[in-house]
RNA sequence: GUGGGUGUAGUUCAACGGUAGAGCACCGGAUUGUGGUUCCGGGCGUUGUGGGUUCAAAUCCCAUCAUCCACCCCA
């Protein structure tokens, strides 16, 4: 009995009609990050568990209740990582990476794994492409990384996205303005949603980003961090939006911006497309200068952000913006006859070593339902070698754009091609 | 995890409880060595799956799975 199998929830399948996009996008975002001099490293598809844990932060939901976990057969514990950061963090400290001083440039593309309920804009697999720039505090940093993604989105042909920053202080800034938080949220208790009720104690701060409109409306005279930064933080901050004038990089400061990932401080940042829908966020990224001692590293600061692919191509629709070309062979070889069959394959091998890419199919035999087939594949030339044209060593190359064709001697006919199909 | 919508041919969608159809795509043909346009011909698909109601179910009911949108969260 043949059993259908379905493709599980809130994955989905690259197809080789589609694949090209892709292709294109991780192209533009490699040449992007070697621009910025970052360098690619790739980490493993799942870490121990524990590693977000205490990255990404036991209370948070990505640790509660979205992270894919299983048990190897020793027992021990992992989870399919459900961002990117954390890996790359722990790579760098367990490799060493940044004995040479300054500072580190590392990029990763590949999927993520949150157990979510799938809606537009959000997958249970899903490909993020992300940077991480390890070492240095300096506000230029800040600006240069929030330059790289601008730049990005801009080199995709983007133009309908908001670049939004906000900092959200030291654990300094912290302490004191969670305090104030919760002395300004409290005498509305009973008006506050039962999560922010739930919130109002742990973590002060994501009652400004709720979105229950009760909630916004009590938030919207809240008291904002940027009044509570310390010095330190609030010079950061400026000089931070001082670099992004310098680089012409428009911005709005939002207030509002909470990262719900634990290891961020200072500098938090989003670009946001509101024609998206729910899932607005094309690229999220901030700070994370506490990180890398936590993980038992040299106490060095850091900043990266990270994007999804899948928001980027639904952004790149409705924004009508092309990207890639379809791939599509350069020619088509037509063969007429048995005896000229057998010269095929000595053919399109030569062809092929040459960088030529041709196309044949030994089951048609009509010239018809070849010269059709090359229509469909919207090939550049048809090669049409029949009985005719083999005695005389010869073959025919037509143009399927304009329909003209030329007899060409057989042995000159790879070089020939070699030189006008190549880029 | 919660709420609502949807599930019929490869695809986009029709079909008052009474024989399941169309556009696009696809395949073949229109004097045997030239594609795109045009014309002609070609569709028995477990109506997502499993139950139930009924003389009769794609249609009504229940369950289940998937999908979409929103909440939530975030990329």
């Amino acid at each position: 009995m043949a059993v259908k199998y379905q493709i599980p929830r809130g994955t989905f399948d690259i197809l080789p009609e589609e694949s090209y996009q892709w292709q294109y996008i991780t192209n533009v975002f490699r040449e992007i990050a070697r621009e910025f001099s970052y360098k690619e490293i790739v980490t493993p598809i799942f870490e121990k568990k524990e590693l977000f844990e205490r990255s990404v932060g036991n209370s948070s939901d990505i640790v509660q209740k979205e992270m894919y976990e299983f048990k190897d057969k020793k027992g021990r514990e992992f989870a399919l990582r459900p961002e990117g950061t954390a890996p790359v963090v722990r790579s760098f400290v367990e490799n060493n990476l940044g004995m040479g001083g300054g500072n580190t440039k590392l990029f990763y593309l590949g999927p993520m794994f949150r157990y979510d309920r799938p809606q537009k804009g959000r997958f249970r697999q899903f490909y993020q492409y992300g940077v991480e720039n390890i070492g240095s505090d300096d506000p230029y940093i800040d600006a240069e990384v929030i330059a790289m993604g601008y730049t990005f989105l801009e080199k995709l042909g983007l133009s309908n996205f908001e670049l939004e920053i906000n900092s959200i202080g030291c654990a300094n800034c912290t302490e004191n303005y969670d305090k104030i938080l919760v002395k300004y949220f409290t005498p509305f208790m009973q008006e506050l949603c039962s999560d922010c009720q739930d919130r109002i104690n742990k973590k002060p701060k994501r009652l400004l980003d709720c979105k229950v409109p009760e909630c916004r409306k009590i938030a919207q005279n809240a008291p904002s961090m940027l009044d509570y930064l310390d010095e330190e933080c609030k010079e950061h901050f400026l000089e931070v939006q001082r670099n992004l004038k310098i680089m012409s990089i428009p911005f709005k400061i939002n207030p509002k911006i909470v990262r719900g990932l634990d290891y961020y401080n200072k500098t938090a940042f989003e670009f946001v497309d509101k024609n998206l829908g729910a899932q607005d966020t094309l690229i999220g990224g901030g700070r994370y200068n506490e990180l890398i001692g936590q993980f038992g590293g040299k106490d060095v600061p850091g900043i990266g952000y990270a994007g999804g692919f899948e928001r980027l191509m639904l952004s790149m629709e409705t924004e009508k913006v092309t990207f890639g070309e379809k791939q599509v062979p350069d020619i088509y070889l037509v063969t007429l006859g048995e005896k000229v069959k057998d010269v095929a394959g000595k053919l399109l091998l030569d062809l092929r070593i040459a960088g030529v890419s041709a196309e044949f199919d030994p089951e048609k035999n009509s010239i018809k339902s070849q010269m059709k087939a090359a229509d469909k594949l919207q090939v550049r030339f048809a090669l049409i070698l029949g009985d005719d044209e083999f005695a005389q060593n010869k073959i025919i190359l037509k143009d399927m754009k304009s329909g003209e064709q030329e007899l060409i001697g057989l042995e000159k006919i790879v070089e020939s091609l070699k030189k006008t199909c190549e880029k």
